[in-house]
RNA sequence: GCCUCGGUAGCUCAGUCGGUAGAGCAGAGGACUGAAAAUCCUCGUGUCGGUGGUUCGAUUCCGCCCCGAGGCA
């Protein structure tokens, strides 16, 4: 096996960005960004970017590529990352790194039905039918149309619910169809991507330890800053963006709702729960090659890509 | 010193007209295919402050003690 890139993968606070910066360092890499936030222009410390320093040192992709007032999507980011990788290759060892499980697998799998687009008046429609009808109601719209994979999605779980009914209007073939033949197209698997998977973790309560002082660095680092001017234009800004960790909680302290204190502690909670949900997705994943820097270190992980890279 | 109200899950509290108890939040686990830093699912045993009494049986009723909040001196 082969492999002609790395991903590093982990959750939010684990120290990704560095480790990828050493990997680059030493083996001629360059990054791409896999991180669904830091494809965003306007704002920096929330994001959790790395430094411009540190983007001299080594060539970053894809960051600070869409206004935080546009739409972005899987889609296009899957496209723009194929695409710089075909660009990057026979010069460099292109290193995905980000913290967004979705994006990651979409580079792997050949979706088919990832490329249907959306319908935002069906969206709105659904979603006002759901407030007036109760969340049962579209479910069993879903039932009608593709009962396994209305079994597969519970009623709460609107967002999906509405996505599934979305793809059968577009495509006029079930999310269960298209599930069957994107299996059955056995060409697909000969993907272009071979990447050699580092996970960065720590033990729980280190990792939960990290994350809460970053937080406090951030707000050192102007943090509040960003906040108060998200939170001003709000409304001119996509919704994606907005509801990113690290704003909206302190939209409360703005509105004189809350101390800024428990807003904080509300943000390190949040950047809490979703370290874990990146765990989830991340352990999931197959081939993760792990590295838990609580008790290994970054050279181990070095040593273990000269290692494999090249067999 | 006296009076009143509290002391129940990590936190905030509900409840048991006496048959050893349950919500929210936190936390843990999980799902995830053009919103993914999104969205959602599952999981609740704790000397019911301590001690003595009444009772077949007390977290629940009674006495005393400890702790906290408030009021009166």
């Amino acid at each position: 096996m082969k492999y002609n890139c790395i991903f590093v993968v982990g959750p939010t606070g684990s120290g990704k960005s560095a480790v990828a910066l050493q990997i680059a360092s030493k083996f001629n890499g360059e990054i791409i960004n896999s991180d669904s936030m830091q494809i965003y222009k306007e704002y920096n410390i929330g994001t959790a970017k790395p430094t411009q320093s540190e983007m001299q040192i080594v060539k970053h992709h894809l960051y600070n590529i869409v206004s935080v007032k546009d739409e972005f999507s899987v889609s296009e980011y899957k496209e723009l990352a194929i695409n710089k990788f075909n660009e990057i290759k026979n010069n460099c060892l292109p290193i995905f790194v980000g913290g967004t499980g979705l994006y990651f697998t979409s580079l792997i799998n050949d979706y088919n039905f990832a490329t249907t687009d959306k319908d935002e008046s069906l969206r709105e429609e659904l979603n006002s039918l759901a407030t007036k009808m109760g969340n049962n109601y579209i479910h069993k719209m879903l039932e009608e149309l593709d009962p396994e994979e209305a079994k597969k999605i519970p009623p709460e779980n609107l967002k999906r619910v509405i996505r599934a009914i979305e793809i059968c209007k577009l495509t006029g073939k079930s999310k269960t169809e298209l599930l069957k033949e994107n299996k059955n197209q056995q060409t697909n698997k000969n993907n272009i991507l071979k990447p050699l998977i580092i996970g960065i973790t720590w033990n729980r309560d280190e990792l939960y330890q990290k994350i809460n002082k970053r937080v406090d660095i951030m707000i050192n680092n102007g943090l509040l800053n960003e906040a108060k001017d998200v939170f001003e234009h709000k409304d001119e800004y996509s919704n994606q963006f907005v509801l990113a960790i690290g704003y909206k909680e302190f939209f409360e302290y703005f509105n004189n709702e809350k101390t800024l204190e428990n807003c904080t502690e509300l943000l390190k909670q949040k950047s809490r729960n979703y370290a874990k949900r990146q765990l989830t997705w991340f352990n999931k994943m197959e081939n993760v090659n792990w590295f838990n820097l609580s008790h290994q270190k970054i050279k181990d992980v070095l040593d273990f890509i000269s290692n494999n890279i090249n067999k």
